[in-house]
DNA sequence: GATTATAAAGACAGGTCTGTCTTGTGTCAA
DNA sequence: TTGACACAAGACAGACCTGTCTTTATAATC
């Protein structure tokens, strides 16, 4: 990562501090003082940026989901079918949520941080879980699901449930089993 | 719930009260002031039963952890055998977390919230979680998996993803199809 | 009845949080 | 050259947080 203060705009290391401290500590953990001193940011040029720290956390979500999708797309290009694309998939998921140095899913912080659905957290890390099931859905659906909703949504709660054992395990996470149990969800649906 | 103020000791109605609201709104969301005007308790009581906020959230977390295995329990015995007792269990995981007033599993707020895993919060949080893996070992191998604890974590993975779910949608929730997948999981592993 | 322990009510201190304001500096464009 | 703008640095206000202290009332025990 390209750390030269005179390279990147304010609003870039704004984010990007941000986003490694909401990551790590958690979204009210994290106060504004923080992030400036991380980011060697002003805090009204902060200010002029996000003008509130809810519009700050938006804006990294957002990031996050643009950053999100570029994984997500890399890694399904990898394999050719869609049935191998979700089991590659899910092998990539796992192999990162196993690892002691993965933070777990910011989306589901955010959530579970501002559990009110009204709360523009809340809503920006909800999308992104519906565009998530979504496309799982045209995958699943692809690959020759029986019910290709059902099994994109079993699939996201096993995503799910292996980011936040990364976030809980330290070592030793049980989502190093979560590309088999993604197989054998998949074995259910979809006959070879 | 019993609510009446008599017949209730203070100490009893700081952990019902910390413990809703630790559950609606987080550990770090909920301050002191409002644990003690909603269970109508002196300052000075709390602090003199709990000498701080962590060891609030600790015995909370811990009233939660015998409240779960009680629950845990009396769901497994509505079946016979343990092939059974482990389908009814995610039947019953999959209902609770499907309702929009299930608001997730505390365990999992406490080590999101708190990600060090040297707070005592996290540590309770990734000890309940162990035993949950342990106790779905057993059941598993009694039930005869092939790998009775790669079962269990994958199941663990699915329980989580589901109470996950909870937190995150409200209603139409992925967790609805969590008995389905926990059947796809134990058929994988056990041959009928 | 006297003593002791427990609890309610609330003031208080010290710290941290978000967000605003001021001042000074550098940069770019007209 | 000059005006407009972005930024750094930091003081500041007001709210909220945890935790301590004091005062008063009540209940149990000797």
């Amino acid at each position: 990562m390209n750390t030269d203060v005179k390279t990147r705009t304010p609003r870039e290391r704004i984010l990007d501090a941000a986003g490694a401290l909401f990551l790590r500590d958690g979204f009210r953990a994290v106060g504004i003082d923080t992030i400036i001193a991380q980011s060697g940011v002003a805090k009204m040029t902060l200010y002029r940026h996000f003008p509130s720290k809810d519009d700050l956390i938006v804006a990294y979500l957002e990031q996050s989901n643009v950053g999100f999708w570029g994984w997500f797309e890399c890694t399904l290009n990898q394999a050719t079918s869609s049935r191998e694309k979700l089991l590659a998939l899910f092998v990539a998921i796992g192999t990162m949520a196993a690892q002691p140095t993965c933070f777990g899913c910011t989306f589901q912080s955010a959530a579970a941080e501002f559990p009110s659905l009204d709360h523009p957290g809340h809503r920006t890390a909800l999308a992104h879980k519906h565009a998530v099931i979504a496309r799982l859905c045209e995958l699943a659906e692809s690959a020759g699901a029986r019910e290709p909703q059902v099994l994109a949504e079993q699939l996201l709660l096993l995503m799910d449930g292996a980011f936040i054992a990364a976030r809980m395990f330290g070592i030793s996470s049980p989502a190093a089993h979560t590309a088999a149990a993604a197989r054998a969800l998949i074995d259910a649906q979809i006959l070879r």
